[in-house]
DNA sequence: GTCTATATAATGATAGAC
DNA sequence: GTCTATCATTATATAGAC
């Protein structure tokens, strides 16, 4: 799926790979569809699981800058987000996996911005969540593709200032 | 493509689309791949005219806004990346269209920048361009997907910025 | 430019033996 | 749980008549 993208993985394929026959992907898994979305679950919960380590650590928002800028996760989510628009199961799922890490999201950078100082009004957390893993996911996106330029300025730019916010909290 | 996603698109849908019979596709187009590139191309050259003209109005800023948050463009931008993550071809193109396009962007939102009296060291344009239009992008996507959390903050908080910005350049 | 015909390969999925 | 066998369907692409 991350090599050849998500239309690549046949039963035959995915048997290959296991040196197994085709006909056992379909005894485990019935569906090409069931098999996507046991892989959705089980990376979603691994996903979970490293955003909750990152979050409750001592620089949550270094963390959480560093794993959504991560290419490898890109290729996943964009293939994903492709399989979801015309998959309504897959599409369903994904959002409500979404909504549950932004929720944890939210909270570690909720209280980041308090110890900093800034108010609801100076910026909404929910606001600079969305600023901060709209740009990470999009240049790790872009990073993929070949697309380079602004990246370095970027990257530099919100390190400097996640680093000063989180200075910000310890003091 | 917009509905069913790119893996969907074969010559017999093509040409049934069409009322044609499959190999005219094929005599056109010879493989599918060239068919991806010219429907990439087409809608590559009108999109570059779109935002020259979206650039060129008298709130350039909004008007990027607006093109990038457009929810049909992120459902062709997600289908594309994922064809163009195992195509080579489909990538070259996508990248240099791209990088056309950040070029347009960036000349103009240095203009607003300035006029607003925001300097370089301040925010560099490029920073601000890649976060404008990340931001966007991404909430387009989630839009497609069904994940909504913080648009409505977000958007009214980006917008209000942009207005700001546009009405000290206008000053 | 459009047709018929066809080559060749891959696909998802099931039935039934062991 | 794994195998053999098999089905119906779809795919890309080409050859050659008109």
């Amino acid at each position: 799926m991350l090599e050849r993208g998500y239309a690549a993985v046949s039963s035959r394929r995915v048997a290959g790979e296991a040196d197994l026959k085709p006909q056992l992907v379909h005894y485990y898994f019935r569906t090409m569809d069931d098999l996507f979305l046991a892989v959705l679950r089980r990376r979603a919960e691994e996903s979970l699981e490293r955003y909750g380590r990152a979050l409750a650590s001592d620089r949550p928002l270094r963390a959480l800058w560093e794993l959504t800028t991560d290419p490898r996760g890109a290729v996943f989510t964009m293939e994903f987000a492709a399989l979801a628009n015309h998959r309504k199961a897959i599409r369903a799922e994904i959002a409500a996996y979404a909504e549950r890490v932004r929720r944890m999201q939210l909270d570690a950078l909720a209280r980041v911005l308090d110890g900093a100082g800034i108010s609801e009004d100076d910026c909404p957390p929910v606001v600079a969540l969305q600023a901060m893993t709209g740009i990470a996911q999009v240049i790790a996106l872009e990073d993929t593709l070949g697309i380079t330029t602004g990246h370095d300025e970027t990257r530099a730019f919100v390190e400097r200032l996640v680093d000063q916010l989180e200075d910000g909290a310890a003091a």
